[in-house]
DNA sequence: CAGTGGTCTAGACCACCAA
DNA sequence: TGGTGGTCTAGACCACTGG
């Protein structure tokens, strides 16, 4: 069996989706709700938090529960997504290219940053992403040999946390992101149609399993014009 | 009678700043603290709730909750937190100097922006933020009139946000954000000290009442090299 | 006033984990 | 196996909203 107040979630984002319930709609009450679906009001309640965290839905004591518009979901790079999942919600025409493969020791700046032992090892793979026939994205991902024992190109191509997740049963849990500008160094010329731009935006990201082990660092270094990270946030 | 379950989040919170519990620690279990704070099992669970999805625990079935290592107190730009809230909580040296401040009517950008008929008026303010003895930040706020009726440079100098809370009694609910870089336009030379720099990174945002309406739009623009977004996500 | 969402309770059953 | 968190229920009382 399902969870339920997570089928009822996914149920009424596909109404919101399809129009059925219309920006500044009021939901029907959660009593209406809990009846329609036959199950508790404390399972409704859930979905409905669930919406509201998501952007969906505002609530509000003694009115209801109203409807947003969510047509300014434009790019949700937001929340701990691969590359391959916001390109296929999207649906854009992207490539992927897998620039280098190796597996090392972790040096002294990686020691640091996942909390290493000199003698542990690393993947460390760089990655270039072309949107619509330019190269606009670097990657650059570290991740710690003692989780993913072996990586190859054609898993790499396709999808890194596919294959953590379905392949490996790891559980990807949260990521902590921080987002800075940076002058573009001779490696991002290499790799990057960079044109007249002498900068790039940097998104590093230290991604975090299920059990709370600090599993990939990764370094994403985008051409400015092309870059943007979108944020819904709750005060 | 204050809500139960934010003052055991609250509890715990500052119980794992003060280092009662430390990174990789476990909690009590939930039955423990049930018993602990004589309330109900699904009111800590609530607390617990908000300890993870702040990024304080992480919990895991059949084994309990784990404490973080929270040195992600970085800058906290994520959420929707005013300037001067910010630097409140960095302890940081800044200023802010009133550019500009007008009431005038929409001009058409800021009528689709702000989903408003061509009558209505919107204050347009320019902030600019010096940290450290630099002018590092221009914010330019549009806040329409039909919520916000009067502002001051006073008010302005202080915190937006305060004013519009605590003196108007308004709710600030949620926003949407976006990132990106652009090109430098003359204003951000005029007002900014830009050095070298000729790209500037932009948040724009679309901030929202409790009752859904739309009541501000902003453009912070900032120094590349001085800009940092920090977030914590969950997958 | 009746209807709404917000909080809290007590109890049940399950899946997962470690010993 | 006993303890943990995850889900779900049924019911209670409250504060807020609108007519």
């Amino acid at each position: 069996m399902q969870r339920k107040y997570n089928r009822i979630f996914l149920d009424i984002v596909s109404q919101i989706e399809q129009g059925v319930y219309q920006p500044n709609d009021l939901l029907p009450s959660e009593k209406t709700l809990s009846d329609q679906y036959q199950v508790s009001r404390d399972t409704v309640r859930k979905s409905l938090g669930l919406l509201e965290q998501n952007g969906y839905i505002q609530k509000s004591k003694g009115k209801g529960s109203f409807v947003l518009d969510t047509n300014k979901l434009d790019f949700p790079v937001s929340g701990v997504v691969s590359f391959k999942e916001i390109n296929q919600r999207m649906g854009r025409n992207f490539e992927t290219f897998v620039e280098e493969l190796k597996c090392q020791p972790a040096n002294e700046q990686l020691q640091k940053n996942l909390n290493l032992s000199s003698e542990e090892r690393v993947w460390k793979l760089i990655r270039t992403r072309k949107i619509d026939g330019e190269k606009i994205i670097l990657d650059k991902d570290y991740v710690v040999q003692k989780y993913v024992e072996t990586l190859t190109e054609v898993i790499c191509q396709d999808s890194l946390y596919q294959y953590i997740e379905n392949t490996l049963g790891l559980k990807i849990a949260y990521a902590n992101k921080e987002i800075t500008m940076q002058m573009a160094t001779d490696e991002d010329r290499h790799y990057l149609d960079l044109k007249k731009y002498d900068m790039v935006a940097v998104v590093r990201s230290y991604t975090y399993l299920d059990d709370t082990s600090l599993f990939q660092y990764t370094e994403s270094r985008h051409r400015p014009d092309k870059f943007i990270f979108v944020d819904f946030a709750r005060r």
